[in-house]
DNA sequence: CGCACGACTACAATCGTTTGCAATGCGGAT
DNA sequence: ATCCGCATTGCAAACGATTGTAGTCGTGCG
């Protein structure tokens, strides 16, 4: 403890903490401007002068402040990553698909030089995403998930160019989507579960986000294009981990025998459906089929193993970041459906 | 598409927008310190002048340059949560407990009126946290896990106030962290597989990080303390999801018949090690028994539920954030350790 | 020897707020 | 009538960097 304490006197007392650019020029015998040039690594410095500066510089650990380069270059490097919890109050964000995609937007963000500002926000009124987006310290926005605001999204779209948005796009829409065709994956989804030759099929997902509604659409695309196929059943889930199971549960229990396949929303959902399934002695794939959505790390995991529909997740957070980087510069980009992929597994 | 087009512009033309407080100011008839001090709701300001200014700022959709604010006021509002990936260079950030710690990092936060940031690392050298906290955009920082980061931790720790780290206290340590005791976790997992009549354990993790290897340490200890039990196998499992398979499987395989329970320093450990299990026939927990750590919300969905080591994520979130509100305020707090619980369900 | 030029470097304006202090105006008390 | 205090508001100085422009110095060439 002692000796902690003399050893941090002895290493500030070697090191006076420099505060600002105009401290270390005064240290250098140039000036506050000089100072600035050589620390950004500019040829108009003298060679010298720039080493030595910089010398000091990363001596006393000293750092320009980002606060007065940001307020003078009208730019702060930093993008905002908002989730809307319209339609889910609830720990939303540990949904593995958000979060799957939240680690690699984090990753190609730092990788082009970014930081990354999250903000999760429960829609009270409609100016949210105008406070962010209005906040001053947001070089860009990207949005993951429509939830059910739609209108307020639109709304800021018209103005507001440097966006990008996770989710569905629909006919003409102002901004920018990223997303996959959740009708497509939807209907093979469904598909799937027809050519294994089920014909009382359900889905669980809750509709108000327009992504979900979109694969109950193609889902039933697939059911109506099959005779024999009895209509589809929904039912509401939602995607909050709390709830699910419960409401999962339900379903099963209401619906007895009247299933033999499922077309669930989401993987975690679809995890949730085997073990209930497997707490009734119902025999997945054989009495009861089951798909998931998104391919999300555990659903390999899963027992039996998750035959779901691969969203590619990597390569939607790079095409966020290009196309967000681009709306940067100016450009109105357009948006990009990327095509889902059935993955076969065990379940289904 | 036209009718867009117009709307937008007729949208903007009605509302110019204002660039800053002073040509507000000049609307109002008023200086910009009146401006000033009326968006911030001060008291100095005649009520109805006030509420003119607010008026004409809510019309307009003004909201006062933060950056301004910020350089001013020296102060950001905004934390920083790091996640140091030494020794994991995969995709760490997806793993579920970590997302589910951060989730409630960010409710915290947002509830405290605070921003976050978030940067992932893979310190390369040793200044990577020196560069975060001397960046001037921060007024705290929230670390997720030591990793093998140790040194460089507590070299920062010496000279920045404003920091609290998720992981392991040490002796003698000066960085203030918040954790659970994860050598009684490791200890009740244990404990928990010999109760069950195991002998031959078995434990999956990374010792790199030292909340691991505390785990393994209590684990150790339960297994010396019980007559009969053969001394623990330690087999290096990495946290990210990609090579977890692969590595249980390959120890699996090379154990043989050599094991009856299983010590996994994770969920996410856990999880693949029970398909594998599964797969390869083996009943768990009749033949082989397997423990979690962390309960994570998956871990009530595998098949069958896991048993597994609690750590109060939630309440962890919590004590950070209050931690390091006292610190930004300048109060030097002590490392909080919380006690893990274990929670019994099908696997062991 | 003088002048022009190149290479640096100093100076000062600027970014948009916040905030201490001074100034103004008005009403009431002496 | 004078003065004091209170309630407002204006003024101007920070905050700490970036950057265009102007100035200085030494050198090479005519």
């Amino acid at each position: 403890m002692t000796e902690t304490s003399n050893d941090k006197t002895a290493r500030e007392g070697s090191k006076p903490r420099i505060r600002n650019i105009a401290e270390l020029a005064r240290m250098a015998g140039v000036s506050a401007g000089t100072v600035s040039r050589a620390l950004a690594g500019k040829s108009l410095v003298n060679a010298e002068t720039r080493e030595r500066i910089q010398a000091i510089a990363r001596e006393h650990g000293f750092r320009p402040n980002q606060m007065a380069r940001r307020l003078r270059t009208q730019r702060t490097g930093v993008i905002g990553v908002v989730i809307p919890l319209g339609h889910e109050r609830r720990q939303h964000i540990s949904d593995p698909f958000f979060m799957t995609l939240f680690g690699h937007l984090a990753d190609a963000l730092t990788e082009s030089g970014h930081d990354l500002m999250l903000s999760r926000v429960i829609p009270g009124d409609d100016e949210w995403l105008d406070r962010i987006v209005d906040s001053g310290m947001l070089d860009g926005a990207l949005v993951i998930g429509q939830s059910n605001q739609m209108d307020a999204i639109e709304r800021v779209a018209e103005r507001y160019l440097p966006m990008v948005v996770w989710g569905s796009h629909r006919a003409g829409q102002i901004h920018c989507t990223v997303g996959t065709d959740n009708r497509l994956g939807g209907r093979l989804a469904a598909q799937r579960l027809l050519d294994q030759g089920k014909r009382r099929l359900v889905f669980f997902g809750d509709t108000g986000a327009p992504e979900i509604a979109d694969r109950l659409a193609g889902a039933q695309e697939a059911v109506a294009a099959c005779p024999g196929a009895a209509a589809i059943v929904a039912c509401s889930t939602h995607l909050s981990n709390e709830e699910i199971p419960e409401q999962v549960a339900g379903h099963l229990n209401a619906l007895g025998q009247q299933l033999d396949g499922i077309v669930c929303a989401s993987d975690v959902i679809a995890m949730t459906t085997l073990r209930l399934l497997h707490e009734r002695g119902v025999r997945v794939p054989q009495d009861v089929a089951v798909t998931g959505f998104d391919d999300v790390p555990i659903a390999t995991q899963t027992v039996p193993r998750l035959t779901t529909v691969r969203q590619d997740i990597a390569g939607g957070a790079r095409a966020m970041v290009d196309l967000l980087t681009q709306r940067i510069a100016g450009v109105e980009t357009a948006s990009t459906i990327m095509a889902p992929e059935l993955v076969v597994r065990e379940s289904a």
